[in-house]
DNA sequence: GGCATCGAGATTGTGCACAAAATAGGATCG
DNA sequence: CGATCCTATTTTGTGCACAATCTCGATGCC
């Protein structure tokens, strides 16, 4: 028996309207993103199928991505649920946070200054709505505009692999947050993003690289990952591979 | 209608015996590292299904997952084929793969030293068998075991989200050197790694970030990553998306 | 001879039905 | 009263059949 192969290289097409399950990724991951599913939920076929009116075969496909971008956690013969990043887990993706963006933040300052206008206007575009959001207390829209903002130095910076790989630490940072923030102290961070931005449009400023380390280790500080070991574990779990 | 939600929360449980096609995803993904199937190879459902003796829906899943990990490309009613980078996209994954493993490097840096015996006699060990490997004159082993030269160093550094990124950066540049590799010259990288292992192992020796660097940027070189536009573009699928 | 159109065959996409497993509730027994 | 076992129900897993789409060769026309 052999694969039949072709050598052929054919060339990539964008989207064949397969848009619709994109649509129910981004959803989901949207309501991950701003806690209205907080880690531990569980995510029924059944009822997602139901919500979004489409099969049930379909919320699994996207229940299988979102497992291998580790936004969810697929338990065999027990379902999907919102993953619950361990406190270890948690410190690795700050840093390897902390080495993409550092690299990011690198390759933005060997950009020729000043900045083109367009990445100018978007940034202080951003800035404004983060304000808006800021004022109106929209908490939602401060934490989705808090991970847009750094995806949008890592576009800048023109590495599309970086990008996208920080787009799922950043995905998993939130889950981290949701998981481990201190009911105290809410430091937003959306003044270190002002004052990043102002680093960026400076030619002469050259701290912009030294203000996103600061940046993520005081959003990493904010965290109580005090390895207290988990109150009740599930018996039935531990011990399923035994007989 | 509400989502059922449950706040209770689960622990992993990592095998429920699903471990079928995690073998599939793992001789696939071999399969494509060490050439056996090289960039553009359609992988046809059915093919596959009847080489592993499992159903086409299992295969399908498989797809899906290594179409995540882009090593494979998904084009909607055409089917799957193993990925072929873009000479822009090779670019890409050699700088991430800079970033990351400066980092890994960095860290590996500032353990204290000398390393511990077991890592030391991991690495030796690696180093006898990429040197067999060379003797043997075994292609597809020198391939395999270089890449594993590079994770094997991001274990040691001990950060597992890092290194599962690394993973998917060397699966890629994989099929980028399968892709865009010189006929001539194949100046092989098993004497870099060595002279990292003696780096490594030396406490006094303080160079092996700049080996890795010369290292990584000397097997991009060997790459033609010309940007000659594709001979023959594919109009069909250029035009799919419009009416 | 070249090019467009059409149709047969093959390949991928999707919903459905059933099997397997886990969970929850209750009954029974110590 | 509490624990355990058993059963009913819900939920997940898998194979199958059919629909949709693409490929490619043949045919006919210019």
């Amino acid at each position: 028996m052999k694969i039949a192969l072709t050598t052929a290289a054919p060339r990539r097409s964008p989207r064949g309207r397969g848009g619709a399950e994109a649509r129910i990724v981004r959803s989901i991951g949207e309501a991950i993103a701003d806690r209205r599913l907080p880690p531990g939920t569980k995510l029924a076929e059944e009822s997602l199928a139901q919500v979004f009116s489409v099969s049930r075969e379909r919320v699994r496909k996207v229940l299988l991505l979102l497992a291998q971008r580790q936004v969810v956690t697929l338990i065999p013969n027990r379902g999907a649920f919102v993953a619950k990043p361990t406190p270890h887990e948690a410190r690795e993706v700050f840093e390897a946070r902390r080495v993409i963006e550092r690299a990011i933040m690198d390759k933005l300052a060997a950009l020729p200054r000043p900045l083109p206008p367009a990445t100018l206007a978007r940034l202080n575009e951003h800035r404004s709505q983060e304000e808006a959001a800021e004022r109106a207390g929209d908490r939602k829209a401060m934490i989705r505009l808090s991970g847009q903002f750094h995806l949008l130095l890592a576009e800048f910076a023109g590495n599309g692999t970086l990008t996208g790989i920080l787009a799922g630490l950043i995905d998993r940072s939130g889950l981290a947050i949701a998981a481990f923030e201190r009911r105290s102290s809410h430091t937003c961070s959306a003044e270190d993003h002002r004052r990043l931005i102002d680093a960026l449009a400076d030619p002469q400023d050259d701290t912009a690289v030294a203000l996103m380390m600061e940046h993520l280790d005081a959003v990493e500080r904010q965290l109580d990952l005090d390895a207290r070991p988990e109150p009740m574990v599930d018996l039935k779990s531990v011990f399923a591979s035994e007989e």
